[in-house]
Parts: C-alpha cells; sequence; structure tokens
DNA sequence: AATGAATGAGGATTCATTCAT
DNA sequence: AATGAATGAATCCTCATTCAT
C-alpha cells in the first residue's frame, strides 16, 4: 500500500525531511514506540513555536504517523502538550544531582554549572515552560498547568537542597530565596536565548549562584539581630 | 426586512459588551482613533496569546472594526504585531527617569522600584516581548525583532544610566552587568506572573538591585587588582 | 483567477452538477443572493439527510460558494438549518387560506386539501421539521428549537381557524383537538413518504378532517350533556 | 510504568459511569453477551440522534468494548442499525395480543391502549424507524430498509386483526384504513414526543381508533351502496 | 472471541488576506 | 477612510474501517 506514502508528499513541503521514518509497514507498530515518536515531534515543534503555533500537522509531517494516530495515543492537542511538559520534566529532573560537601558557596556553584548544562542541554523543557507560563489565554490550558506544578515541585525540592547549605532559614525566607534564585536562572535562560553565543551562561549563574548565597547570608543575619533585640 | 438585522449579529456576540463603537457614524471616522482602538485590542489579544494565538478576527470582535478595516490600517498580521510592541514600548520607555542622584545603591534601588512599577502597570509590554523573544520559528517575525531592537535599545540605555552610577567599567563588564540586571528583572516579571500576589516584586527587584551593584564593586575590584599587578 | 474553479473540480465528485451556477465572477455578488443561494442548497439536503446528514461541504458543492463562504452569512451549521427552518415556514404559510364559508364539513375538507398540495408542492418543511422534531440529542440544536416553536404558531393559527368552524369548545378541547389533527397530517405526510403514489394523500387527508369534526361535535355532545346534568 | 494507566483512560470518560464493563475478564467473554451489550448501546443512541448520528465511537463509549470488537459482530455500522432494527421490532412485537372478542369498537380500543402501552414503554423503536423513514439519501441504508419491510409486515398483520372486527373490506379498503390508522398512531407518537406530559396518547389514540372504526363503516356501506345499485 | 493500533477521508470551523465599492 | 463579501488554505478533531495479534 504505498500509495499512502505518495499520495501525501506533497502535504508536507517544508518539512518532508523527517517523514516515514520508523514505520514498521502497517501494523503491530509498538504502541509505545509510537507514543515515543509523537512526543519527540510535539516536543520539538512545541519548543520552537509555543502552544498555538504547535499544530497537530506539523507534528504529524515530522513523526510521520497520521494525525488520527495522533489522536489515538493522545485525547487532544493539549493533553500531547501537557504529556510533553510532563516527560520533559522527567529528563529535566534527573540531570540533577544536589552536591552534598564544600562551602556553601562552592555546593551553590556546583549548581549553577549544573543548570547551565541542563538549559543548554535540552532547552526544550524550559523555553516550552515559560511560554506557557507567560500566556493568559481564558481557559488554561492543561499543559500551562501542568508545567506549573511540576515547576512547583522543583522549586520545592531546590528549596531542600538550599536549607541543607544554609540551615536556619524561615519557609518564607526559603521561598523568597528559591523564587529569586529561580527568576535569576529563568531570565538567564532568556538572555541566552536572545544573545546566543554573545552571552557566557555558565558565568552569569555562577555570579547568581553568589547573589543568591549573599542573600541568604543577609536573611540570616537579619533574622540573627532581630532575635537578638 | 428584519433578516439583515438578525443576520449578522452574531459577529461580535462574545464581545460585544466591549468598547461600545465609538465611530464617528456617517462622517468621516478619525483615522487615528480607529487605529488607536485596534492597537489596544491588539494590545490586549497578544499579551494575553502570543503571536500564534493573536486572530485578526479575535482582534475585529475586540475593537469593533471590520478585518478589512484592520487591513486599511495595517499591512498585515505582522506589521499589526510590530506596532503594537512599537507602542507599547514608547509608553514603557516614558514611565522611567534616571535618578541622578545618592549613593549607587540608592539609585539603583530606585530604578528597582521604577521597574517594578513599570511592570506591575503595563505588563503587556513585557509579557507580549518575552512570548516573542522565546519563540522560535523558521521565519522569525517583524514583531519579534522589532521587540529585540527595542529591548537592545534599552539595555544600552540602561548601561548609560548605570555607567553614571559606578564609573570606570569596559564596555564588555558593563554589558556583561546590564544582562545580569535584566535577566533578573525578566525572571522576576515571570515569577510575579506565575505566583501572584505571593510574590512581593519591590523587594525582590531591590535585593536583585543590590546584587547587580555588589557584582560591578566586584568587577572593579577585580579590575583594579588585575591592573595592579 | 480561474484556477480556483479547476483546483476543486475533483472535491465534488457525484455532485459537480450544480457548482458555479451564478457566481458574479469574483466580487460584489449581492449578499442577499448569496444568502439565498446558500439556504437553497441547505434546504434540500437537510430535507433529504437530516440534521447530521447535512454537511457544510455538501452544501457547498450544491451552491457553489467554498465554505468559509457559507460562514460568512451563518455563524455555524446549527444557525444555518434554524434559517432553513425559519425561511421554510415563511413559504409553507403563505400557501395557507382559511376559508370562510361553507358547513364545517366543507371548510375542513378545504383546509385538507390545502394541506394536501402544501405537503406535496414543498415537502422539505415538513420532512426536516420532523427529523429535527423526533432528534433527542443531549446538546438540542437551535433548529429543532425553531421547529417546534413555528410548528406551535402554527397549531395556535389553525385553532383559530377551527373555532370559527365549530364555535363552543374550551381552550383545552381546542388543544386536543389541533393536536389530533396535526398528527394526522404529519402520520399521512410519512405514509405518503414511505407508500409514494400508492397513497392517496388528498382522499386520507379527507378522511382525517371529517375525523377531526366528528370528534369536535361529540365533544361539543359532551360538554352539553355535562353542562345539562 | 505508571504512563500506561494514564494514558487512554479519556477514551470512554464522557460515559465511564455508564454500564460497569461487565466482560468476564480473563475467560471467555460470551458473545452473546457482548453482542447485546453492543445492540442496546446502539438502539439507545441511534434511536436518540438517528443514522448519521450514531457513530462506532459513540456506541464504542457506551457500551465498553472497542471498535474492532463491534466489527467483529457486525459487518459495518450499517448492519449493525439494522439488526437494532430487527431487534427492537421482535421485543415490539411481542407486545401485542389481537383482541378476540367484544365489539369491534371496543377491541379497536383495546388495540389502542395496546399501541399506546408499546409506544409509551419502548419509543426506541418507533423513533429510529421514522427517522430512517424520512431520510432520503442517495444510497438507503439496510436499516432503512428493514424497517419499511417490518412495517411493512406489521401492517398486514393489523390488516389481518381488522379484517376479523370488520369482515367484508377488501383488499384495497383494508390497505387504506391500515395506512390511516398506522399514520395516526404514527402522528400521536410524534404528538408525544413533541408534547410530553400535555399529551393524553391513550385518550387520543382511543379517538383514533373510533375514527378507524367509523371509516371503516363508512366504507361497507359505500360498498353495500355500490353492489346495490 | 476479542482488541490495540493504525489509517485515509472527511467533519466543522477559523485563518489571514483581498477586492470592489 | 472604510467596509461587506468573498476565498483558499489551514485549523483541530472524528469518522468508519482494517489488520495483526
Amino acid at each position: 500500500m504505498y500509495r499512502s506514502i505518495q499520495s501525501q508528499e506533497w502535504k508536507d513541503d517544508a518539512v518532508a525531511d523527517d517523514e516515514a521514518k520508523v514505520k514498521t509497514r502497517r501494523g503491530r507498530a509498538d504502541g509505545e514506540i509510537s507514543r515515543g515518536r509523537i512526543l519527540d515531534a510535539a516536543t520539538e515543534i512545541a519548543a520552537e513555536r509555543g502552544y498555538e503555533g504547535t499544530s497537530i500537522s506539523a507534528v504529524r509531517a515530522k513523526c510521520g504517523l497520521p494525525s488520527s494516530s495522533i489522536y489515538w495515543h493522545f485525547k487532544d492537542k493539549d493533553a500531547l502538550l501537557a504529556a510533553v511538559i510532563e516527560r520533559s520534566f522527567t529528563t529535566w529532573l534527573s540531570a540533577w544531582e544536589l552536591p552534598d560537601e564544600g562551602s556553601p558557596i562552592e555546593r551553590a556553584e556546583s549548581l549553577a554549572v549544573q543548570t547551565a548544562k541542563a538549559v543548554l542541554d535540552s532547552p526544550d523543557f524550559l523555553r516550552l515552560g515559560l511560554m506557557l507560563a507567560l500566556e493568559r489565554r481564558p481557559v488554561e490550558p492543561q499543559a500551562r498547568a501542568r508545567f506549573l506544578e511540576v515547576r512547583d515541585e522543583a522549586q520545592r525540592l531546590f528549596g531542600e537542597g538550599l536549607l541543607s547549605m544554609v540551615p536556619g532559614l524561615s519557609q518564607a525566607q526559603l521561598r523568597e530565596l528559591t523564587t529569586y534564585a529561580l527568576a535569576g536562572s529563568d531570565g538567564l535562560f532568556i538572555a541566552k536565548e536572545i544573545g546566543g553565543d554573545s552571552v557566557d551562561l555558565v558565568a552569569l549563574l555562577t555570579v547568581h549562584a553568589r547573589a543568591v548565597i549573599d542573600h541568604a547570608a543577609r536573611m540570616l543575619a537579619e533574622g540573627a539581630e532581630d532575635s537578638a533585640s
């Protein structure tokens, strides 16, 4: 049944490159594999073009499966993008390792370098996530909600790590500190996206790590003063 | 002919409540007014939904003018969004005033407060701009290019201000410093967008201002060391 | 721009017959005319295939206007079909003339003949309407609601006519009588649809007219008895 | 592998509540049971939405069996709906019992009451059947053909019953009489569907029964006259 | 007897845009 | 300066159906 391949050649135009990669030719293609291919394609496109910009037909062209197969695996576009977030986050998280020795500054710098690496290695997660986070459409997509959830989870985990470096912080202080830390990382990611090679991400994240630690120290000092008076 | 009344009523239904069509009925409607109404609508929608999410017909529905009128005022969607960026930036810039007295820290803190104000007062410019900045579509929209230009311009201006506070910085150092400063502001804007009332933007931007000044001081110190050795 | 005609030739297949009838060639085609052509096509198709069976693309093929033009004139498929009902009813109603002389039986028979004529001349209205009436989908279409409304209006008008023939009926009796009268007409319409030429609609409707009048007489007699006792 | 649980859950979501999947898990599920569940679901949906409105996937969602299983039991959608008609008709027929004593009027009234009961108890058969009967699509579905057949059979049977009450009618007269009788029943069914509780089906069918008997009497009288002259 | 996966065709609807007036 | 009408391409998603297991 090669006509099916032929008959759509024209559809792809600019994206034909990826077409018909793996297809186990008509049948019994393992569902998990297909699901994975769809997610790969969707991740790539969504990270480039955002939620609205990710058309099912672009995903189809990139993964080689017909749109209807995409809908067999995912309820709708929203569910697909939520799954993209889900999977990217898992990958993303696994790239991390909390350093457990060295001075606070050293540890923070290690985290900075890890962040830089994670960001540079797989920028898709953050790029898509931040785009989703910025959107404010009337009916919030599941995908956005899921990103905010996993982001929150990440912030919590990061807070725990920070607490082991700089003990004595209250919950509120920890929240403020991690918010500031993440903000720096988000902002620097954007700067890198805009500035490209002219931005030294490792250096800037290191600067930021120091700023975070400095602020933590200042917080503790103030706290000590308060309780001394 | 009651039908003619009925027949197209539905077109703006969902938004009919919005902005009672001001049209100077039967006289030549003032072009500038129409243009303004279109830009208002487009700004609001684009800041909520990004580039792809901004459909001409959504703009039509919000501003009450027919699509063809939008095309009379703007060449195409891209030009419309570029104009949105343009106008928003002007508004945005006018909110700023470089402080010219006080210690560097004091001046930096004043800037931090101004930034917080600008961000809270008209978040549309940044929200849309950052969405555009994050996108990576094959053919770059004018709107995105324009945002990057005005952002660069802003960064230059900000650099000048910074130099007057902390003289002696090299061009490269200044670039690094302003990149870091802007990154913090971008990241904190996003944190505020996500966290809402639980995020104290003024406080965090103040923290960041101090971090920037600290880093500038450190740079100068290192520079001095270098030239001393 | 003849390519547009060519380029879709294949789409129509079985329905190409009607294509490209009137089109004032690219521009300034009067809106009312187009609207009418769409309604004509939709009426014909809907009367054959019912609500779900009426695809926009079948309407497009029959009226020669692209789907997007159909959506310019009608909000959605539902509104289109509601408009079909609306217009058909107007036509339908105008075919009637209440007889004002002769005995009740004669007048009723005149109405029977008129009904037969209306049904045979333009069966579209009733066929579509009854299909809609029978449907029970979870979210009721506007089109169905509109049919029920106009049907109710018709029943009321018919009741008035009946009252002038057989005065003295109570409102409840009138309602029962018209319900029965309409039911016979609906049922006989269906019988005619099924049986084709083997069903003599005029004869059967005449039989029914007599049955209605007989029942009315019986009602009055009972009423008289009741008040006498 | 928590994902596998998540991944397709949504498929019947909207109806998950419905009919807890009875499947005799892990043992050979009894084919007849599955077939029955499919027919139940299809009957319900088809009676609500008609032929086109009955999608295989709606049936799948309601009966809990995958679409491919539906195709294992039925050749295609058309065969499924024909089977629905078949089964519903059997149920329907079994509800009838020809009265064999009493005056013609009494017997006719007994039939009227039985009809009312049948209609009120299982309206699905008639509702779907009438929808099918009204449709006029280019390629007639088996399901419609089957309905017309069983309806014809029913009309014949009813004719026989009528003949035993009112002997002496010619075949042609019998045909006319049963056509009128059925038309009344169809029409009153529709009236009941539209009017709900405001329509007293038993009363109206009784009125109709009398009308039918009256007409039969008139026919016989005319026939006698004719042959007398 | 049953089902997970796939698939091409077609569904309704919206898109950005144009053009005659 | 503005707009009613139109339009081809694209949108998301559902359709009926098939096939290997």
